[in-house]
DNA sequence: TAGATTGTTAATCGATTAACAATC
DNA sequence: TAGATTGTTAATCGATTAACAATC
């Protein structure tokens, strides 16, 4: 298994889903400046990126398709599926439950985690909420690796130390709050409010 | 006005974050090394990001923090304030027209759209929605310079057009799909799923 | 062959950091 | 002065791209 840096993962993933489109799906080869156009990157980043993951493709006729998605999904994918959890069922909560709720194989939301009675013991999106004080039991008796947090900015470090502490790898954060490095948990940072105001800098600065 | 490259206008947006902070505001001068621990940057990069806005400390005192706040205002912000719309106001919109609810002195969500007509005259969150074929006149009427995009990908394209088409020059794109370049609009994209994929492949190397 | 594509290296580009003179 | 911090440049680091030999 090839060690691959974020920016390469996160290009495959692009690329893994360019292909899951109907047209390209069914073709048997594609050029890498094909993907490249839907990837949005250059034809020689896709043929570097494919080399450094191990897949030639064949001079004059390209890459084939189906080997490449075979391929994606055993470096990107956990073999037998991964289990995530969501804690903070407030509105961005709730709607990631949503949205989420059988987008990936891969991925399964199975549990969700607040300290309001009244969300706790409701099924939301096919997923139940259990009480913040079972999370590292859950988080244990689930296996569960991954999860989502969509709690106040104010309680998301201490939330990260308990899922860390009880076993979880890997965190995404949607709290605007950057979480104290620990290295044996990644965590991807996603901040709508820094993306917005940065939308809005440029948006002033045009025309 | 200098002129500033992205990453550091996302540095910028978090200095302004951190000093928001009561502890730091209440300060009179802040060091670059206590900003860049509080941004999670190296303290030689808050002194080039400051240098390049042309903000200058004193040796031995650091940075006025009022100072600072007040020209990461005149960069970040729009003298008056700015009017964005949101457009898809599924799960997703909802929970972030609640979100950004308030949460920023300089920009205001005054408009929704929806195709939808059960959600159309509804007020969510303080703001109205209104029919997507009315998107062009109140943009116009409204002022509206920012847009979120929080429609199923199917659509993003198509509508990013029309807001462009409109005179919007900043858009937030929540749709997981590359907009098509235009170059008097500038565009954000947050894509949740593919941070979701990412933290979940490196949850799975990780330990 | 002629034409087109892949594999691969060197060059480029951009951002970050190390280091230190200048300053208080 | 001694100590600490800012301003600034050079060095480093990493990612992207240009270019082209190898291949079909």
């Amino acid at each position: 298994m090839p060690r691959i840096v974020g920016k390469t993962v996160e290009r495959l993933i692009v690329y893994r889903r360019a292909l899951a489109g109907h047209d390209v799906a069914a073709q048997e080869n594609i050029f890498s400046h094909d993907l490249a156009a839907l990837a949005h990157v250059s034809a020689t980043q896709v043929r570097r990126d494919l080399m450094e993951i191990g897949f030639s493709g064949s001079t004059n006729h390209g890459y084939r398709v189906q080997g490449l998605v075979r391929k994606f999904d055993r470096i990107l994918d956990a073999p037998g599926g991964q289990n995530a959890a969501l804690v903070g069922v407030g509105n961005m909560g709730r709607s990631l439950l949503s949205y989420l709720s059988g987008r990936s194989a891969n991925i399964t939301v199975v549990a969700a985690f607040d300290n309001d009675p009244a969300k706790i013991g409701r099924v939301i999106a096919g997923c139940r909420c259990y009480d913040i004080t079972e999370l590292a039991d859950r988080v244990k008796e689930l296996g569960i690796r991954i999860a989502i947090l969509t709690v106040p900015g104010s309680q998301a470090q201490t939330v990260a130390d308990a899922l860390a502490d009880a076993g979880v790898t890997g965190i995404l954060n949607l709290a605007p709050v950057p979480l104290g490095r620990r290295p044996e948990v990644h965590v991807e940072q996603v901040d709508i409010m820094r993306a917005l105001e940065k939308a809005a800098h440029f948006a002033k600065q045009q025309k």
